[in-house]
DNA sequence: GATCCGCCCTGACAAATGTCACGGTCCGCC
DNA sequence: GGCGGACCGTGACATTTGTCAGGGCGGATC
């Protein structure tokens, strides 16, 4: 029996997942948890031999949580499945050491396959997506550059941003002029959505 | 048997959902989109008793389909599921003429037991997003300043916006220091933001 | 030790942005 | 007809934003 957890914010997302893997004969989902702070405690508590993480949960990323139950349960494989096949979320799973990685704009039939294949040893990814990973390169931003750009997400100002990252306000809109020149694009919003799209952030 | 249409872009939730809604003994998924646009033409085709829809789909609103599939086939029942439950989309899918309004991160078991209430005649709707409907009040922003704001969601600049709205630009800028206003707002991303989150847009 | 590089800061400048007061047209409504 | 409101525009203004050219500090690396 391949004991499952299933860490995914959306509950009725969860919900279907989770019944739709119990149907299968040889899975069973042992837990189920909808944010990413809650996947480590969940994972010891319940020793699921893989665990599927979406990457944008409340509380913690998917990612983060990826590294540390890979240390603290190594025998657990880790199986990303996100909305958003961005590059950079792509690289930093394999760095986290995840086994797979899947996009939630696959086939659901994709989805137990994929865990069997994870279990078998094989590292399952798609392979266009791992292509535009490898052409995209390396995330360019700097880590100061990123906490610039995370907290103008929702349009804070420079002095906003300068208040709760302690920084001045003319080295705040230097990480911004940096960001926007490294990004290739005109503006914050638009080096915004660069980022994001990349996974950079 | 009640037959259902289901439209919905992320193929693994679509899949997912229509597994489980086969899984009812009364219940045939007869229709599966994954864009806006193909709704009525799915639905005049296959002529199912209700239409679960999405809104945020590529090609077309669910909003706009499901005013359009009232009209061209009244036999069929509307039930919007959605990820955001923006009191803006409550108010304009009840006007579409919706009997239901549903969120994803609610249990899966309300969806078959909403499609039913809906099939019976009864209006299904969350009483929290109902009250927060109303507590918002109606869209407090014309026509034009919310063109303006859709133009500029994507980090565009005021010329950009020009340009593509055949307006002048000092003309743009008049829209969007209203549209900061209406929203209480500082600046035209908080702006953006604060509509998108009432579904103002 | 010398040399990068990331990081933090300054000051100054041009451009973009947000605000205000104003005049005009068109349309629906009392 | 008069009125209000959405709509389009102008010009001027203060503020914010993005850019550029610097300097200084600490850690890693050769």
């Amino acid at each position: 029996m391949i004991k499952v957890l299933l860490a995914e914010d959306q509950r009725m997302m969860r919900g279907a997942l989770a019944l739709l893997l119990n149907l299968e004969e040889d899975m069973e989902v042992v837990a189920q948890v909808p944010a990413g702070d809650q996947i480590v405690d969940a994972a010891l508590a319940a020793r699921p031999d893989v665990a599927l993480l979406d990457i944008e949960l409340p509380g913690r990323s998917g990612l983060d949580a990826a590294a540390d139950l890979r240390a603290q349960l190594p025998s657990c494989k880790v199986l990303i499945v996100t909305t958003f096949g961005r590059p950079g979320y792509l690289r930093r799973a394999m760095e986290a050491g995840a086994s797979g990685f899947l996009v939630k704009d696959g086939p659901v039939e994709d989805l137990a396959a994929a865990i069997r294949r994870v279990l078998a040893g094989e590292q399952v990814i798609d392979p266009g997506l791992a292509a535009a990973a490898l052409s995209a390169g390396p995330n360019p931003l700097t880590q100061r550059e990123r906490d610039v750009l995370t907290a103008a997400v929702d349009g804070a100002t420079v002095a906003d941003i300068a208040g709760k990252l302690h920084l001045s306000q003319a080295t705040v809109r230097n990480y911004l002029s940096a960001a926007i020149g490294k990004t290739g694009t005109r503006n914050r919003m638009e080096a915004v959505r660069a980022a994001r799209r990349n996974g950079w952030l």
